[in-house]
DNA sequence: AACAGTACTGGTAACGTTTTCAGCAGACCA
DNA sequence: TGGTCTGCTGAAAACGTTACCAGTACTGTT
């Protein structure tokens, strides 16, 4: 028997119609479920569709409609977990309104901010959840102002970019609480490693740990603080000059949770023991801080609270919401075995 | 001069003709660079271009065009660091060829996996990258069926899809490796648990796992494998239970890096120490591993590469390679401080 | 009986692109 | 001079949908 490899070129609605014996329109209208339409018809189409095997083409429905029912979301750090949990967050809620979501990752570097962002545009997405890697890059900024859809920023404020809604966590709030335990274990010589200061959540950890030094009227260990990028590498690299410093640090906070797996590596490396030779606090409360030996005190948030807040946030504008609005998840301080009091010699 | 901040609702490529006094069909071409077009075109368009705004729209291209330049990824558990890196892999391939990504993830769930097979499929990717929560699920495999555009599956063979394309990881022999070390320090009552039976990971490590009994002539110690989900809360559960036996085992290996975490709360839940007590392997290389007290041994793999692959036997199937192929990374057995020798009593 | 409304259907013009086709210069060759 | 060729451009037909506008056949109201 010789097979005919007809490609199949997939039906179209005009081939569902023909084979129905009905309009082009009814068609449409039956798979739209339009009010007006008989019984006969339903069946009459719905059988024509399975017989030729026709498959909706989203692409043509969304030129024509005006809109993707799509939103985008550029998450700056796929390998993140706590990205992760922002993305599931947001994804559900976006599902019970009927959007669905195009994942992209821009591996926190600002060009692909920007291709990204371009590339969603253009895809013609409904609206986009983001976390850029710089607030102040210019050309980010022009293309998110060229953006005529609702954005909404996760724990990031734009320059310049005031449309937005956004949804912040309370770091400042945290990392002041997780600062004002350190000085009431006793410690002064207290490290902040964190990311650039081009970024909303590090300004505010500052702010937190400022203002926890500040409320007891002590001075800021300026020599102690250490903004680079929320890395692994960098987290080992910062830790490992701390330690080398003549007046080194008695505690860590490690602003991040990647950066604490290099911290981590740092310490061991320098013969630390977490909790005795020197405290530790890190954030987020990923596998590692609990099954760490001792396990490591976090400010802890709520990941999928985030991307529930920041998909309704944008659901809010999509339905025609005018005037962007904010949402704050709170931070709470989980303290386990490596926050000890002070050793006096 | 008065600038007329009019909203531009998005120019299209008619405006822009209109606007430099010239066709549509030279826009076009001047867009997609055609040979055959001259230099006082190509400026007079882009300026136009400029001067009006025009950002192109990809549905109608695409639709248009017939292909979207996009291939889809459908992720079974974003939250696995492994799979980040799977999708970095991919991602930069891809890039290179001109093709954008576009990620979603099925949440390890079944239905899920269908409908985003589905939605993808009606957005008209080019091709899909995908690594199935079930190998058996009839719905799925239908799903697949459907889809005319090549296939590249991550570590699964979905059974009677053969149109396939996919990479694989040599889980057997990793796990054979790494039972033949636990043999060798004396250990005989060893555990494996692992995610579900109908995925192919899994089926190969036991198949390893095995191998390498048969081959001292041991039985397995059938009571103590453990099928049931790639989960924190599965390894944990399991690990509970098979310390409770009569008769516990003296190794543990974790058939997936999210166990471990479980199988971890188990063990410190079970006042059992790691190396001591008990001798624990896990798979892939993550931090929590490296960091542990003591570091666990793990069957590491590189993710990257398994991304990369995947992306390139993706590309043929794009260029127009007619037969489906395999690739297989290899595993390395990373050994430390959590495989001691048995303690004889 | 005339009219207005209701329930349904068909035809067709968009949506914003790319691609084919034909046309028009000028150049080159014989 | 006539001819083909080459470089460039414009017009128009797709791609697969949805939405609008009529039109038809009933139903109910006065």
């Amino acid at each position: 028997m010789k097979h005919e490899y007809v490609t199949m070129k997939g039906a179209t609605m005009k081939e569902v119609a023909a084979h129905a014996g009905v309009a082009l329109s009814s068609v449409s209208r039956v798979l739209n479920n339009h009010p007006d339409v008989s019984e006969a018809m339903q069946r009459q189409v719905h059988d024509a569709i399975a017989a030729v095997g026709y498959e909706p083409n989203l692409l043509a429905s969304s030129l024509r409609r005006g809109s993707t029912e799509t939103v985008g979301f550029i998450a700056s750090d796929i390998s993140n977990p706590l990205f992760a949990e922002i993305v599931l967050g947001a994804e559900r809620r976006l599902d019970e309104s009927g959007y669905s979501m195009v994942l992209t990752n821009s591996e926190g570097n600002p060009e692909r901010d920007e291709a990204m962002i371009r590339l969603l545009r253009r895809r013609r997405i409904d609206g986009l959840i983001l976390s850029v890697a710089d607030e102040d890059r210019p050309g980010t900024i022009a293309e998110l102002s060229k953006l005529a859809e609702p954005v909404v920023l996760i724990d990031r404020e734009v320059s310049g970019f005031h449309t937005a809604s956004a949804v912040f966590t309370d770091h400042s709030g945290g990392m002041r609480a997780a600062s004002e335990h350190l000085l009431s274990l006793g410690h002064r010589r207290i490290a902040l490693i964190s990311g650039a200061r081009s970024l909303r959540p590090v300004r505010e950890r500052l702010k937190g740990f400022e203002a926890a030094f500040a409320t007891r009227g002590l001075q800021v260990p300026e020599d102690l603080l250490r903004f680079g990028s929320f890395s692994a590498p960098f987290g080992q690299q910062a830790t490992a000059e701390l330690l080398a410093l003549d007046d080194p640090p008695t505690a860590i906070i490690s602003g991040g949770n990647l950066l604490l797996t290099g911290v981590l590596r740092a310490l061991q490396a320098g013969q630390r023991s977490v909790g005795g030779d020197i405290s530790l606090i890190s954030c987020d409360d990923v596998p590692l801080a609990e099954l760490h030996t001792p396990p490591i005190s976090v400010v802890d948030r709520d990941a999928v609270q985030m991307g529930d807040a920041a998909a309704s946030l944008l659901l809010d504008l999509l339905a025609g919401g005018d005037r962007p609005r904010v949402a704050e998840v709170p931070t709470h301080l989980l303290l386990r075995g490596s926050t000890q009091p002070l050793a006096v010699d």
